[in-house]
DNA sequence: ATGCCGAAACTTTTTCGA
């Protein structure tokens, strides 16, 4: 089975590079965040042409999630149990959600910025990480994979400059401790292999040619329950599709599990 | 060459992203 996670920047602006990158890559199970657009809009009819069952959470201009599948998707549910609100708001906004596809409990996650530490999207965050990992904590049963733009980079080593970092968010002690805390559910970072460079960075800001120097972050993860983990045969960023004429400024995760 | 910010909307600037 080959699982993909990739966060696009609009689904709609991204809908031709998104169907492209369908047909070459041919993954089963597709993670898709950010895609900015309602549960209506989403454009199911275009990649069922390719065969992919499609479900999407997303309420209009901001966030969005979706899960593409062409081996099944069943049991979908759209956010979890104890998910914070946004900052200023009622409800809480289209950051997750989950499906069964092919034997996989599979969540598609956008964690929220943060902003800076003294906001109170930053304080948000933590929240929704806490939250996040009480969810996935009653999922653990299961083969599990909870894929997606967690916001948050695991080490030193996934930023390209450690000294530009210092005080500001996706590095802290607390975000980091957030992941942790889902690794001891026992969840497995599954860390894909670069195209290029010693870094598998999966994001690069679209200003001031970062791509092109490869000033980037791994800030999109997988992570596995142990039973996937182990069916990995291999993992790599698709930085191809970072390349050319409007990209995403994420690139996708490509994993392929044996039997 | 990968090639120097982009998307969305209560749009003609502002908000957000990380």
């Amino acid at each position: 089975m080959r699982l993909a996670t990739w966060n696009v920047n609009s689904v709609k602006a991204r809908l031709p590079r998104l169907l492209e990158w369908l047909a070459e890559a041919k993954p089963d199970v597709l993670c898709l965040q950010e895609t900015k657009c309602s549960a209506q809009a989403f454009p199911a009819a275009e990649v069922g042409e390719l065969g992919y069952a499609a479900a999407a959470h997303g309420d209009g201009r901001w966030n969005g999630v979706a899960l593409l599948s062409r081996v099944g998707l069943d049991d979908v549910t759209l956010g979890f149990p104890g998910e914070p609100t946004g900052v200023e708001a009622v409800a809480p906004e289209a950051r997750a959600m989950a499906a069964t596809c092919g034997g996989l409990r599979v969540w598609s996650l956008y964690a929220p910025n943060g902003r800076t530490v003294d906001s109170p999207h930053y304080a948000y965050k933590l929240a929704w990480f806490a939250a996040l990992r009480d969810a996935l904590a009653a999922e653990t049963a299961m083969p599990l994979v909870a894929c997606g733009d967690y916001n948050v980079a695991p080490t030193d080593a996934d930023v390209w400059d450690p000294a530009l970092f210092v005080g500001a968010t996706h590095v802290t002690p607390a975000e980091r401790r957030a992941l942790a805390d889902l690794r001891e559910l026992g969840l497995r970072d599954v860390v894909p292999t670069p195209m290029k460079g010693p870094h598998p960075f999966t994001y690069w800001d679209y200003r001031a040619g970062m791509f092109h120097q490869n000033k980037g972050m791994r800030i999109d993860l997988v992570y596995a329950s142990a039973d996937v983990a182990g069916r990995v045969r291999s993992a790599y960023v698709d930085r191809e599709a970072r390349k050319g004429k409007g990209p995403s400024d994420h690139a996708p995760i490509v994993v392929d599990l044996g039997p």
